[in-house]
DNA sequence: TAATATTTTTAGATTTGTCTAAAATATATT
DNA sequence: AATATATTTTAGACAAATCTAAAAATATTA
């Protein structure tokens, strides 16, 4: 089964949209996509008309079997390509998205199997987001958000949840990357903020908001 | 200036036919682009708009300065993927064209830079094809035809100017690629073919029409 | 050079992906 | 439940890249 560049953004969309709510309704797509409402229902109907989508006019939609394999597809060449921009040719994590939103659709099978032997076949990928394998597994990893840390206790950062420019940057000021270690000093009841030590850092404080998208795992496992 | 993957691929396919020809003509590039004379007097028409194409109506065209540099920024980025396909994913030389075909359109000038350097900045891809450089600067190389080449002198191919699967293949076959070293053992005069010899294989025989297509130079240059 | 053949361009249609504006449907509110 | 609001879909238009068929320009040849 063959997809243009489009129906694999759109099929990438719903697919992480429907990790979080389910069922996907039109509007939010729309705002995902930065198109028009119009657009995913033309789009929609092609998607249907392709066998990948559950959709009833009016009803919402999501990505059935045969979508969720073509989406994990995607998701799984987006992940390596970053892998690959950062580990081999130096990019910051921050800064490739859009490179890798171009190289994941590049059709070769047998390049993206090549290309993940040439890596190491990593399991995660420069944010901490897991890589599907070639059937589309996804690895799973013990990790809680940090702002459930209990004080003192040592872990990794393993994910950040929003990946938002802005956010990167925040976390690249802090020298909070894949991979660090940190604990939790203090928590400050008045407005959940979370006093830190970074590993060869001063303490400093981040907002509950941010603790809420950094996900950790206790020290020493994963990758 | 951005371009099209479609004006890329014109004009990639004019920079190829204008290297041999000097000016192009509309049904020449219709064949080599497998599309259709129309189609190719329409985007003769594109692209002269954007000033990239000397082009009079009916009389033939060619690139101009600006049409020949976005040519070379493509062939570098073809040629560097090349490599990189056959350097570090150890695909076979005669299997990543149709890849390249499609990673040279990806946009960012930092990915081609870094890649270049990653992969050491090769001078020359796995045919044997000189890599542009960031500014467009094509590497010399001295090079001979291998039917010119005199008998016993041992020599390195340094590139193959017919690089269909076909003829990939049969290089294959007699165990022939960039950077082998052979020399001829003989002449037939009745037909051009030649004997020849190469390194830890048995001699065999290539035809006068193959051996003009295999470019060789003195051993111990390049790379 | 006049007739013929070839090459190139134009005219008009098609497909894909997008858009705006309006209509249809669903949801919320009084 | 009737009305207002929000969401979603349809209808129709547009741009890019392609096509076929026909017309125009150029080249060949008798």
């Amino acid at each position: 089964m063959h997809f243009t560049i489009s129906e694999e953004n759109y099929i990438k969309g719903i697919f992480h949209l429907q990790q979080e709510t389910g069922l996907v309704n039109t509007n939010s797509l729309a705002a995902e996509m930065h198109t028009r409402a119009a657009s995913v229902t033309d789009m929609l109907k092609k998607l249907k008309a392709k066998k990948l989508l559950q959709y009833e006019k009016y009803k919402g939609f999501k990505l059935n079997e045969a979508g969720l394999k073509a989406a994990l597809v995607v998701v799984r060449k987006h992940r390596l390509w970053e892998f690959f921009l950062v580990d081999k040719l130096k990019f910051d994590w921050d800064s490739v998205h859009a490179i890798a939103e171009e190289l994941e659709h590049i059709s070769s099978e047998e390049l993206v199997n090549r290309l993940a032997q040439f890596l190491g076949d990593p399991a995660f990928d420069p944010h901490g987001d897991p890589i599907p394998d070639k059937h589309g597994s996804i690895p799973v990893i013990y990790q809680k958000i940090l702002s459930t840390v209990p004080l003192k206790k040592s872990v990794t950062v393993s994910a950040v949840s929003n990946q938002s420019t802005q956010m990167l940057e925040m976390l690249k000021h802090y020298h909070i990357a894949l991979g660090t270690q940190l604990m939790i000093l203090k928590k400050f009841e008045f407005d959940g903020s979370l006093e830190i030590k970074v590993l060869k850092q001063n303490a400093c404080i981040i907002s509950e908001q941010v603790a809420k998208n950094i996900f950790v795992h206790d020290m020493g496992k994963t990758k």
